[in-house]
Parts: structure tokens; C-alpha cells; sequence
RNA sequence: GGUGGCGUAGCCGAGUGGCUCAGGCAAGGGUCUGCAAAACCCUGGACGUGGGUUCAAUUCCCACCGCCACCUCCA
């Protein structure tokens, strides 16, 4: 049984699912108004190997997984730079999933859009204003009414009394409001803005009620899990919550939030203009690096995700590699249908227990060791049970070993210079295998001796 | 001010009331190698501070110090 930490609940329970033998995740994607960075990365990641551990359990997985392409800083955008929203929307989408793809990310089995969307949030608003939890403000929306929902405040556990004496400190509060904390479900049409019909004039939805009505609309009343970066916590999850029960649909049974990527000490935000991009930071460390640095930290911590750790990362990843060369170079054959029973069981010990990946991964590096030792000493079936068991771990956690991040090159030439060397190992001429070794090294190749042959890698 | 969380060896980072203090990176010493590379072996060093509970605390409790997040858009 799968252990996870239900933010609602403050604590570890059961994932007691909707139908017994499947999963429905919804999780919270982005805004897509500029390319996507290092953080964005790491959400995708930590909610990609979730759904991937589930399913290798054995649990057939719905993911669902949006994109918010109407929103204020998407039209800002347009309007600075004289084309529509949907332009701008499309662009930064297609950047997002560009980079997703790279690091190894499946697709969800649906990505609603919040414009494909507006008909069933329309519904959602107009029962909510039929149970007295919404009210019209002519001329500028539709809005939640906080006071008439006694949940409210569950899920992030904070008191309405607490939320109201900090509303309007921070940002100033519209007048017309029956309650400060009250929030927009629809907001009226401005000029030079997209908008839509409804029964309340035309308008544009809140960014709230995307997430309630897509999630009902794809998984259905009661739905398993849902999921987002813990900065959505509040307010936007909990108002999703409100909007979605307040219209009296049974929301997600469970929620889980995962922790922010931080920079020197800060959150990386686009806001706060702190954040290196996603492509940059795969560009400069490769995508199998981003993806074990995530997986070192637990889902839920805060982390740095800077060079520092990308590089160590990457380090790692090449002794994986490694791995995976001189199993082949020694002749290890590894059959996929047989694991080391015990390591495969400490690793789904720490999935289990609130997907572990840091303590998972570690079970793995502890194979990896081993493995290593009965190359060493000539074991090869033993071998080749640890390194099948490896990648077969590792590939549950979507990361590939053996194989190179990028395979370009000319491999002929590379071939014919490590030829030349070994004539001149052969002939005892080291002065001119060390040179093409040197020349090769130039080229970024690097060299491993064997009983077996020469290795190579980039 | 309110709420939640964190402070573990050079760095990153799991975890536990007592057993040889995960794992990754880095460092030092070996083995192997023509030399390397890769790998393996060994080594050192930790649990913010002060109290308390306990036979025993890094782990539980209290206080204090420091840091972070959310309370506004945000993954």
C-alpha cells in the first residue's frame, strides 16, 4: 500500500483509491506566458515519476495535466507585443513541452487548455450562484462568496478569521465585495481582452475555476489525487476546492504539493526575474542529470537546483553509465524478468512510504556498488542479476542508463584512432598511444582500458 | 502578525529512541593499469543552541537562535 502525506490532512494516510486497481491525477500545470524554467522542471519531474511509480505497481493511470492560456500576464504580453493571446499562449506552450519531452516526461493522458473549457465553467458558476455561494457584481463579475462555505480554509489549513484580518495589508481590496477574501469566478469583459459569453454578460473566467471544472470534466466526481507545486496551496487550490464542493460535486479524495526549486536562498520565480531556464540548465548538465538531481531530494522538500547540484548529478549519471559499459564489455547478460528480490524490495519500502525517491535511489546505488564488485570478481550471472535489476529500477523512475544524452559524432573516425592507439599499446610505442589518446580527449572522448578491449565514451 | 516547514559531516541530502550514523558529489590512501581512465576496497569527519523526559536522544518535549515558504500572480 502506497503511503502519501495528504496536504488536507496535515499527515500520512493511505491512497485509498476511487475504484480499487486505478489512479486519477489531476496536477496543476502552468501559465504560459514566458519559457519555462528550472522549477517548472522540477514539478513536471517529481508528479512524471509518480505516475510512473504507480503505474509500475501495477495501477492503471489516468494523468491529467493543464495549461492556464488565458490569463492577465498572457494578455499583457500580447499587448506589449502586438499579436493575440492565444499566439503567445501557443508559443510558450509548445516551449514548455519541448522541454518536457527532453527530460523524459510523459505525456499526460489529457492537457485541457482553460479556452477549451469555458462552457462547463460556466455551468460550475451558475450552480454555485444557485446554492447561494456566488454573487453578481454588475459590470464587473461573478464572485465566491468565502463566508458562505465552512470548509473554507481546510485545505490550507488557515482560519477565515486569520485570512481576513491579513486581507488588504497586501493587496488592495475591492469595495464592492460583500467580503475582502471573496474571489472572482467571472470577471467582466474589458476592451482589448478575450471574452466569452455567459448568462452575466461577456467576460473572461477566474483562474480558479479552470482547475475545478476541467478536473470534474476529465476524472470525474471524487477523483484520486491532485496534485501541484505547494505555492498553489493557497489560494488557488483551496478555492478550487471551495468552488467545486460549494457547487456540490465530491472534489480529489486526496492532495499532494511538492516543494519549490530555490536560488541562492530564494525561491526561483518568473516574478521575481531569479530563475535559470529549464533548457539552459538541460543544455549545460544533460537531462538525465536534472532528472537524478531531482530524484535525490524528497518530492516535498525545498531544494537548490543550481550547477553545483547538476554537476554532482551528472557525475553520478556517468557512473551509471559506467556501469552499463563494463557489464557489457565483460560479457554480463541481464534478463529483465529476473530482480534481485531485495533490492527491488527496500525500493518499493521507500516509494512506498511517501514516494521515497531519495532512499530508492539509494537502494539502487547500493546495487550499483555491488554489481560492480561481482564484475570485478568474475561473477557474471550475479552481475548481470544487479545491473538487469538496475535499469529496470531506474528505468521505473524514467531514467535510461547506457545510453548517451546526445549521439552525434563521427564514431568511424573515432573507431580508427582508438585502432591506431591499441597498434601502438601493441608495438610498446606509449609515446603515440598517449598522443591519440590526447587527440581523443580533444574531441571530448574519453578512453577505458579492459581485458575485454578498449571502452569508450563521451 | 497568522499558518506550515527546515537547520545532519567540505557540498547535496535520506533516516532512526539504542545495533557497523542511507545514498550522491568532493577529498586522502590503496588495488588494477605501460601510464591513465573506469571500477572496487579503506579513511576521516554530523546531527543549530540550552534545558527536560529516558537506562539510553541526532531522533520525543520545552525554550531560544537562524533560515525558508504561503498569507498577491506563481510550479
Amino acid at each position: 500500500m502506497v503511503r502519501i502525506h495528504d496536504t488536507l490532512l496535515g499527515r500520512e494516510t493511505d491512497l485509498v483509491q476511487r475504484i480499487a486497481g486505478s489512479v486519477s491525477i489531476y496536477v496543476c500545470g502552468p501559465t504560459v506566458y514566458e519559457v519555462p524554467h528550472v522549477g517548472h522542471g522540477r514539478t513536471a519531474l517529481v508528479y512524471d515519476v509518480i505516475r510512473r511509480y504507480l503505474t509500475w505497481t501495477g495501477l492503471d493511470v489516468m494523468y491529467v495535466s493543464n495549461v492556464t492560456n488565458v490569463e492577465d500576464k498572457i494578455i499583457a504580453r500580447a499587448a506589449r507585443e502586438g499579436t493575440s493571446e492565444a499566439e503567445v499562449a501557443d508559443r510558450y506552450e509548445a516551449a514548455y513541452w519541448a522541454e518536457l519531452i527532453r527530460l523524459n516526461v510523459d505525456e499526460p493522458d489529457a492537457v485541457p487548455r482553460a479556452t477549451q473549457f469555458v462552457e462547463p465553467m460556466i455551468d460550475l458558476i451558475a450552480e454555485l450562484i444557485t446554492a447561494g455561494h456566488a454573487y453578481v457584481i454588475e459590470g464587473e463579475g461573478v464572485y465566491f462568496a468565502v463566508g458562505t462555505f465552512p470548509a473554507y480554509g481546510e485545505l490550507s489549513h488557515r482560519r477565515l478569521q486569520d485570512l481576513l484580518d491579513s486581507a488588504g495589508t497586501r493587496v488592495e481590496v475591492d469595495e464592492q465585495k460583500r467580503s475582502p477574501v471573496d474571489f472572482a469566478l467571472w470577471k467582466a469583459a474589458k476592451p482589448g481582452e478575450p471574452d466569452w459569453d455567459s448568462p452575466w454578460g461577456r467576460g473572461r473566467p477566474g483562474w480558479h475555476i479552470e482547475c475545478s471544472a476541467m478536473s470534474l470534466a476529465i476524472l470525474g466526481e471524487g477523483f484520486d489525487l491532485h496534485g501541484g507545486g505547494d505555492d498553489l496551496v493557497f489560494p488557488h487550490h483551496e478555492n478550487e476546492r471551495a468552488q467545486a464542493e460549494g457547487a456540490g460535486h465530491a472534489f480529489a479524495r486526496h492532495w499532494i504539493h511538492s516543494g519549490m526549486v530555490m536560488t541562492g536562498g530564494e525561491k526561483m520565480s518568473k516574478s521575481l526575474g531569479n530563475y535559470t531556464t529549464l533548457g539552459g540548465a538541460i543544455d549545460a548538465h544533460g537531462p538525465r542529470a536534472f532528472r537524478l538531481a531531482v530524484l535525490q531530494v524528497h518530492y516535498r522538500s525545498q531544494m537548490e537546483l543550481g550547477d553545483a547540484e547538476l554537476r554532482s548529478a551528472a557525475e553520478a549519471v556517468g557512473r551509471l553509465d559506467a556501469l552499463v559499459r563494463r557489464a557489457e564489455a565483460a560479457g554480463v547478460v541481464s534478463d529483465a524478468s529476473l530482480l534481485d528480490v531485495e533490492v527491488v524490495a527496500s525500493f518499493r519500502a521507500a516509494m512506498d512510504n511517501d514516494f521515497g525517491t531519495s532512499a530508492a535511489v539509494a537502494a539502487v546505488f547500493d546495487a550499483v556498488r555491488r554489481a560492480n564488485t561481482e564484475i570485478d570478481a568474475d561473477n557474471l550471472a550475479n552481475a548481470g542479476l544487479l545491473v538487469g535489476t538496475v535499469r529496470h529500477l531506474l528505468a521505473a523512475l524514467g531514467l535510461e542508463i547506457g545510453v548517451a544524452d546526445d549521439q552525434d559524432g563521427d564514431d568511424d573516425v573515432i573507431e580508427r584512432l582508438i585502432a591506431e592507439r591499441e597498434g601502438a599499446r601493441v608495438s610498446k610505442d606509449f609515446a603515440t598511444a598517449d598522443r591519440v589518446r590526447d587527440e581523443l580527449a580533444t574531441l571530448g572522448i574519453t578512453l577505458e582500458d579492459t581485458p575485454s578491449g578498449t571502452l569508450w565514451h563521451r
